[in-house]
DNA sequence: ATAGCCTTGAGG
DNA sequence: CCTCAAGGCTAT
């Protein structure tokens, strides 16, 4: 593993590193002085950032972000003078105003791993002048202001440090108290997974919930509406302080599909101008390859056992809302638990999808269990991937529940660890639409992912083996019909699966780690899950 | 080596 | 013209 602090819960310092961002308007306990809640949503954004990698006071774009002068600085000098630095402690010294100059290294890493751009520093070293990057500071100034004038209202990614030296700075506190009871409720996979009788029971609820003051999650409104905002506000009517997590939301443009009624689109996925490659459904032809083609029967077959995003969205939503009801209206969930039980809840899906799947079937009851005990977090990963490559905008993060979060949101508040994990899967992301990904590939490289012959104490190595061919098979065929003149997309595409591997890896070592801190809900699949490893 | 301030110059 | 992100200079 080559990121640098890997395990890095690194604590910041509180006055700088806290995301002190205009766009992220923290409204903390006890925390700013009049004076600087007064600035922080003032005209000036720039004054009062903090420098994502250091925490200093930013001093303008330098080198594709808002940084201070020091960082721009040791940048420049790093770069211009090919330094190559290391590190004498474990790659994860804790960067900030007073330590940063004590590693190089980390400060380095750091600075690219937040997205410093090393093709910005010239080598031929002339002044003055304009580069590449302008237009992109100036839409990121525009988007800035546009939030700081609309949108009162932020998910709080608080990087901040609550007293008490075990948290992280990566997702943290939304506000008031958290319940961090995660003292394990004793379930096992088998349970979870294959449940007697245990239902995902999608009660309709249709209460008011306003997590915390403000509006943690809203459900997505009109398709394209209020841009790519921060995180959960899609410029939806002002003044309207709580919102509604009934399963279909007033606002909701639904789908006028019969078979499911009640499937809200996922604005702006399932708009179908907007997303033709999921949104379209299995049934639909306008994706299938031709009927030339030796098999498109079995990528149909398996393309017929997808999810439907509005139902998942749906369902998730759901979830969430129910947990805040059993909550009551001062226990909030934290961002982090959101985004767990968000991905608690996708794993559920994939979870019912592997099961319901006629190949999956023909397993054995415990060689599936494997399998998915093997390959849970490569499926989250893979099912990420292909919700950004077909609904997600440019420096944004597409959820499931329709939201979107600024790429460079998370990075500036985000610890080490999942700054890295982020600027990755978005690294894979833009690969991926390069080599125009398409659905059914997407089904394949799950397939692929699932069928791993390689997994220990699997019984029946020869079916699991026999099976992945197969696919392995159906993906060359159908890169070849649908993509004649890219003639390695295939090859192309297989080749993103060691580093989706090696994502899943790192997700599951940070998950682990925020779960030995107790951060994990509790009746956590994912927990589960990494007990199975652990 | 660092970091604050200065100079430069293309693009608006 | 002005702006502002480049590179340069220099006290520490």
């Amino acid at each position: 593993m080559d990121i640098p602090g890997f395990f890095v819960q690194q604590p910041q310092p509180p006055a700088h590193y806290s995301g002190n961002h205009p766009e992220v308007l923290l409204i903390q306990e006890g925390s700013s002085t009049p004076q600087e809640q007064k600035t922080a949503a003032g005209s000036r954004p720039e004054s009062e950032e903090s420098c994502p990698v250091c925490g200093d006071k930013v001093s303008g774009y330098h080198y594709g972000l808002l940084t201070c002068e020091s960082c721009k600085g040791f940048f420049k000098r790093s770069v211009q003078n090919n330094k190559h630095y290391t590190c004498s402690e474990q790659q994860r010294c804790p960067m900030n105003l007073s330590q940063r100059k004590r590693c190089p290294f980390c400060r380095f890493q750091k600075c690219l791993a937040v997205g410093m751009r090393k093709e910005a520093v010239r080598a031929d070293r002339m002044r003055g002048g304009r580069n590449k990057f302008g237009p992109l500071y100036r839409r990121d100034r525009q988007m800035k202001q546009q939030k700081a004038n609309t949108d009162p209202y932020r998910i709080k990614i608080d990087s901040r440090q609550t007293p008490g030296p075990q948290s992280s700075n990566d997702f943290h506190r939304l506000s008031g108290p958290t319940s961090n009871s995660s003292s394990s409720a004793a379930l096992h996979l088998s349970h979870i997974v294959y449940p007697s009788g245990m239902e995902q029971s999608c009660q309709p609820i249709t209460l008011d919930c306003t997590i915390s003051n403000h509006r943690v999650l809203t459900p997505p409104s009109m398709p394209f509406r209020g841009l790519c905002c921060t995180v959960p506000e899609y410029s939806q009517d002002k003044g309207e302080p709580s919102f509604s997590y009934s399963p279909v939301p007033s606002h909701y443009p639904v789908h006028s599909n019969p078979k499911h009624s009640l499937t809200p689109t996922t604005s702006p996925c399932c708009t179908p101008s907007s997303a033709p490659a999921i949104s379209q459904a299995a049934t639909q032809t306008s994706t299938t390859p031709p009927p030339t083609t030796p098999s498109p029967r079995f990528l149909n077959q398996l393309l017929e056992g997808e999810q439907d995003e509005g139902q998942l969205c749906t369902k998730v939503l759901a979830s969430l809302q129910r947990e805040q009801a059993n909550r009551g209206k001062h226990d909030c969930l934290n961002t982090f638990s959101i985004m767990c039980k968000i991905a608690d809840q996708t794993l559920f899906g994939l979870v019912e999808w592997a099961r319901n799947s006629n190949l999956f079937k023909e397993l054995k009851v415990d060689d599936q269990m494997v399998l998915l005990q093997s390959c849970w977090s490569e499926l989250l990963v893979l099912d990420h991937l292909c919700r950004q490559v077909t609904y997600g905008k440019e420096g944004c993060i597409y959820l499931v529940t329709g939201q979107q979060i600024e790429v460079s949101t998370i990075i500036s508040q985000a610890g080490t660890t999942l700054s890295s994990l982020v600027s990755r899967t978005q690294d894979l992301v833009f690969k991926l639409k390069a080599l125009q990904f398409d659905r059914h590939e997407f089904v394949c490289l799950k397939y692929l992912v699932l069928f791993n012959p390689d997994v220990k104490s699997v019984q029946n190595r020869r079916q699991v083996e026999q099976t992945q061919e197969r696919v392995n098979r159906a993906l060359m065929e159908h890169t070849q019909q649908s993509h004649p003149g890219h003639s390695d997309k295939f090859g192309q595409l297989l080749l993103r699966l060691p580093e989706v591997r090696s994502i899943s890896l790192q997700v599951e070592d940070y998950l682990y780690q925020r779960h030995l801190l107790g951060d994990l809900p509790c009746n956590s699949l994912i927990a589960e899950m990494l007990h199975g490893k652990h």
